[in-house]
RNA sequence: GGCCCCGUUGUGUAGCGGCCUAGCACGCCGCCCUCUCAAGGCGGUAGCGCGGGUUCGAAUCCCGUCGGGGCUACCA
């Protein structure tokens, strides 16, 4: 029940997040995580990372190193953590089983909570014959008040007990929220605490492990309201100051529904990474999600902004209060502007990250592939919403000139006479002494538009299908440029002798 | 079933009693630009869930109603 550091030392508010370890790491973690932050940094507190792996169950390998990496990757960075250790260590609730303990038996002691021994089977039966009769579901404190012995000769009896809290009848079921403001939830029923395996329950360490690593503000999903009164009464029973609560809006998907890893990709903070979304982008989106656009001092709304914008001007009454869908739509669009607003060299970097993420580059990129994606980047940085997209684009540089995959409908889309406009285009790119996009360009509109009166849209496809095989491609005399004079000629040869 | 929360165009939001014949952004549609595709520019589409009050006046306040969601575990 000692903390290494008095909270009460500390300046300004403490924040935590506190995801679980059960696979994948949600988008709703990186969600809560902004606003902890934002609001930690504003205010000069802390941020804590802490692990709640109390369910042991459903405990997932490498799902920790996840969180991590997932946040890191977003620039949510904590104060202190299981990884980088604090004052308030251990920050993994499997590692802090002793420091709960002896709430469990203050509580006990004092008559606020009471050994339980039913068993799982009776009070399923008893959870559904309330369902039937329609009454409210709750434990019926069957073992309230019972010895062991006594409770053994009952039915539905298992040897290692639960600890339950017991919940008056007056309990304050009220509390104000800095998202929601005054607000209420359900009575909760006798609430276990602390489980037969020795871990306590979600309810209880959340509630000693606020209080000892000296949280004040605990942000969370608006699902967790109807258990806050569990958790004030828990502050109450153990004679604690609770925190401030701020239940965030839930994160919905299209049918209004709260997300779901199984339903929704996107549920999977590494799927956005795996798509292409800048980590910016995604902060910046998130935020949009329930909170209002920046007000210029002209009165204009601007929607995109730094999370240090973000943070300076952060208010929690101006979150909304309504869940909101998840708009994939905008999110593509605003990763496309942060691609847009991207230097070069930053952009081109992300990309051959990417393309070896996603194994279209194997190993170390070689320095000639390197130079060709930095020189193209320029040429698809406005036209791609996802890094993912480069792949596609740029597919046509990294691949030899026999091996360049020439689709069918590519060659579909062709109209007039192909094989003419590439007769006219071979000599005048042959005999070119500069090898400069506009000058590729002029040769190659005086021997085609003007040479044989052919309108530029049909003039130029022919050359566009054998440099890159597709019907869609980067602007064609500077693709050209990049790919060199040697291969856009054996290109074009070649495709010209498929005509 | 019980309890709790929410409700402005398809989506995200602005709006806090008159400035609203409701603004912005995404999407969608059209036009311009144009070597394809984008990007960009211009224009258009569509909304205060409903019904009662209160008020000279309501998207804004009150009540009801409907709709949606959440919780109701020895999960978090």
């Amino acid at each position: 029940m000692t903390a290494s550091t008095p909270a009460s030392t500390l300046t300004g508010p403490r924040l935590r997040v506190a995801p679980s370890p059960t696979g994948d790491p949600h988008v709703g973690t990186a969600y809560m995580s902004m606003f902890d932050l934002a609001y930690a940094r504003q205010q000069g507190g802390q941020f804590v990372l802490r692990i709640e792996d109390t369910d042991r169950k459903r405990l997932v390998e490498g799902a920790e190193e996840q969180v991590y990496d997932t946040l890191h990757w977003l620039g949510l960075d904590w104060d202190e953590g299981p990884d980088k250790g604090g004052p308030f260590a251990p920050y993994r609730q499997s590692e802090r089983l002793e420091t709960y303990q002896p709430y469990v038996d203050r509580l006990l002691a004092e008559g606020k909570a009471y050994h339980c021994w039913c068993s799982a089977e009776r009070l399923t039966q008893m959870r559904e014959r309330q369902q039937k009769l329609k009454q409210a579901t709750g434990y019926d404190r069957l073992c309230l008040g019972k010895t062991r012995e006594e409770r053994a000769e009952l039915p539905g009896f298992t040897q290692t007990p639960v600890v339950r809290m017991l919940v008056p009848e007056d309990v304050d079921l009220t509390w104000d929220d800095l998202v929601m403001g005054r607000s209420s939830a359900p009575r909760p029923d006798d609430q276990v605490i602390l489980k037969a395996d020795g871990f306590p329950t979600y309810h209880l360490a959340v509630v000693v492990d606020d209080h000892e690593m000296g949280i004040t503000h605990v942000v969370r999903g608006q699902d967790w309201m109807s258990s806050t009164p569990k958790h004030t009464l828990l502050y109450q029973m153990l004679g604690l100051e609770p925190p401030k609560f701020a239940h965030m809006p839930q994160l919905l998907e299209s049918g209004k529904k709260k997300i779901s890893k199984r339903r929704n990709p996107w549920a999977r903070l590494t799927w956005f990474r795996e798509q292409g979304y800048l980590p910016e982008a995604l902060v910046n989106f998130l935020a949009l999600q329930c909170y209002p656009p920046i007000v210029e001092a002209d009165g204009s709304e601007r929607e995109i902004f730094t999370f240090a914008e973000f943070t300076e001007r952060f208010q929690w009454d101006k979150v909304k209060r309504a869940g909101a869908i998840f708009n994939l739509d905008k999110l593509e669009w605003l990763n496309g502007q942060y691609i847009r607003a991207l230097d070069v060299d930053d952009l081109a970097d992300r990309i051959v990250a990417h393309l070896r993420r996603v194994g279209v580059i194997e190993g170390e990129p070689t320095d000639e592939q390197l130079a060709l994606l930095r020189a193209a980047t320029p040429l698809v940085q406005e036209r791609m919403q996802l890094l993912s997209e480069a792949e596609g684009m740029l597919a046509f540089l990294l691949v030899a000139d026999e091996d360049v995959l020439v689709e069918d409908d590519a060659v579909a889309s062709l109209k007039g006479d192909p094989a003419q406009v590439l007769d006219a285009a071979l000599p005048a790119l042959e005999s070119l002494d500069s090898w400069a996009a506009d000058d590729i360009q002029a040769a190659l509109r005086a021997a085609i538009v003007d040479g044989l009166g052919i309108k530029p849209r049909l003039a130029f496809g022919p050359l566009r299908v054998g440099i890159t095989g597709r019907r869609v491609s980067p602007p064609l005399f500077e693709s050209m440029e990049i790919l060199g004079r040697e291969s856009t000629l054996a290109r074009l040869r070649s495709f010209r002798a498929t005509l």
